[in-house]
Parts: C-alpha cells; sequence; structure tokens
DNA sequence: GTTTTCTCCGCTCACACCTG
DNA sequence: CAGGTGTGAGCGGAGAAAAC
C-alpha cells in the first residue's frame, strides 16, 4: 500500500500518460497539483464535519466550528439586506465528468433504455465491468475528452469568479450551507503577500538544517510538521537584525500588493 | 436514493503576522 | 478575533451522469 502511494507520487512527477493514470487512475494530473493553502479554505466547515481530537484528520476543530457558526449567525441581518435572486446561470459551473462517467454516458446510449431502478442499477454494474476490460488503447478517447473537459471547465471557473459579485455568491452559498453542502469559494487571482516568518520558513526548507530533518524518519510525525516546528523555534531564536531582511521583504510585497489593489479599484 | 469510477478538493499539522 | 497567507503528504469524501 505504502509502496504504491510512493510509487504514484514518483510516477506523478514525471509523466502524465495515460498508461501512468490507469496504472494509479486516483492520481491528480500535475497541471491540477493542488496544496492546502494554495487552494482557497471554505469559511464555513460543511455541517457533517466534527472533531475528534488532535490526531491527523479530515475533521474541523470544534472551536473553529462553534465560532464559525456563531459569525454565520451574526451575518443573517446582513445578507437579508443585500439578498439577490439566484437563477441557475448564476451557479458555478459543474465539473466535467470523469473518465469512467464519459464511458458510461456513451455505454447508456449503446443499450436499451432501463425502464426499472433495478436494470440501471444492473446497467451502471455492467458498465463497470466493461470498463474493466477495456486496455488504455480503448479507454484514450475518454481521457482526451475529459483532458478537453478539465481545460475548458478551468477556464469557464476563473471566468465565473471573474464576473460574479460577492453579494451573489454569499446569497448562493447561504442555500448550500441551508443544505449541509460545502461553500464555493472564491478563487483569488492576486493571492495576499507572504508573511516574514512564512518567508523565512521557505528559506529554513532550502536549508541544510531544513533538508536533513525532511530526510530523517520519526514515526507518526509529518515531515513537513517537524520543519515547521523546527523553522518556529528557530525564528524565536533569530536577533531582530536576522529577522530583519524578512520583514523588509514582508513590508515591501505587501506596499506593492497594496498599490496594485489601489491601481484595480481605481 | 441507488449503482458505477474517477477526479478534485477539504482538511490536518505546525508556525507568525496582518487585515477586515 | 477569525481567517487568510505559505509549505506538502496523505486521507476521506463529495460530486460528476443517467435511469427510475
Amino acid at each position: 500500500m505504502v509502496l504504491s502511494l510512493l510509487a504514484r507520487h514518483l510516477t506523478l512527477g514525471t509523466t502524465s500518460t495515460l498508461a501512468a493514470r490507469v496504472a494509479f487512475p486516483a492520481a491528480p494530473s500535475v497541471l491540477t497539483r493542488r496544496t492546502f493553502l494554495a487552494t482557497p479554505h471554505p469559511e464555513f466547515p460543511p455541517a457533517t464535519k466534527k472533531s475528534d481530537g488532535a490526531k491527523t484528520t479530515s475533521k474541523k476543530s470544534t472551536t473553529t466550528k462553534t465560532t464559525k457558526k456563531a459569525s454565520s449567525t451574526k451575518n443573517v441581518k446582513k445578507d437579508e439586506k443585500s439578498k439577490v435572486t439566484i437563477s441557475k446561470k448564476d451557479l458555478p459551473p459543474k465539473r466535467p465528468p470523469g473518465t469512467f462517467l464519459l464511458f458510461f454516458m456513451s455505454y447508456l446510449k449503446s443499450q436499451p433504455k432501463a425502464k426499472t431502478m433495478e436494470e440501471t442499477q444492473a446497467l451502471a454494474k455492467r458498465a463497470s465491468e466493461v470498463w474493466k476490460t477495456y486496455s488504455i488503447a480503448e479507454k484514450q478517447p475518454f481521457y482526451d475528452e475529459n483532458e478537453v473537459l478539465k481545460e475548458q471547465f478551468q477556464k469557464e471557473r476563473v471566468e465565473y469568479f471573474r464576473n460574479t459579485s460577492i453579494t451573489t455568491l454569499k446569497q448562493i452559498n447561504k442555500s448550500r450551507r441551508a443544505r449541509g453542502k460545502v461553500v464555493v469559494r472564491r478563487v483569488t487571482e492576486t493571492p495576499r503577500p507572504v508573511t516574514a516568518f512564512l518567508r523565512f520558513v521557505s528559506d529554513f526548507r532550502k536549508s541544510t538544517d531544513g533538508q536533513s530533518i525532511m530526510t530523517q524518519t520519526v514515526p507518526g510525525k509529518n515531515h513537513n510538521i517537524q520543519l515547521i516546528t523546527a523553522a518556529g523555534e528557530r525564528w524565536r531564536s533569530m536577533t531582530a537584525e536576522d529577522q530583519s531582511p524578512y520583514f523588509e521583504q514582508s513590508r515591501k510585497a505587501r506596499e506593492e500588493f497594496n498599490q496594485a489593489k489601489q491601481a484595480a479599484t481605481v
């Protein structure tokens, strides 16, 4: 299992061929590779998520949850004031169907229509069986189609966030939260400038100390957490003089960011 | 709601700082 | 004072279509 995950990662870095994708079907493409904070976070966690302790899980902490809930209630009045009617065209573009779904749709067209729920389920099962027997060459057209659709989707999404007002997004998210769905997050085209400490973390990562931490194996502890913890200790032990270049860089970046923001609003 | 597979993304951890 | 900003590995789950 661990080996297969490792192999998957190694493969991802160098190839995006169909062969690799078929060998490791769940592997995301290099282009769409995402990091936690590069990705916008939900303003509010999904209602179903719960904390189960300090361990690394996909659950949200309860404290964050309650405070977020409180701020949500606080904003209700504001939302009502700026209420807009949401039509279908205001909704964000839908994700494109995956390779299997593209195959599934074409498979359904080639089969007699299902008359009952049981028949539909049987069709889905048969489709998956057929899909599994397909060779790489036979799957290729579906991967190609999916690539085209994905590219189109990325463009549409950028366009959508560029043209959709905050009021509309708030209205959409209000409805989504009510249904227990994850909120739609605006994709920021110009991320905020990096802080002094984060600039230091980036340098620390490249340093010999940082590199050695990343190659150490401590069971149950993420390399990255070790690295940032060590970076925090180092940061606190640094003199103001040592820290000043980072603060200076941060200050400059912030100035530029603010200037660009001002220029954009004029 | 149910079935299928695949892709994408939310979330976790640590840290400090800054903005709204 | 919450949340966004950077780093990234890795897990879990939502959502995509179609039929009823």
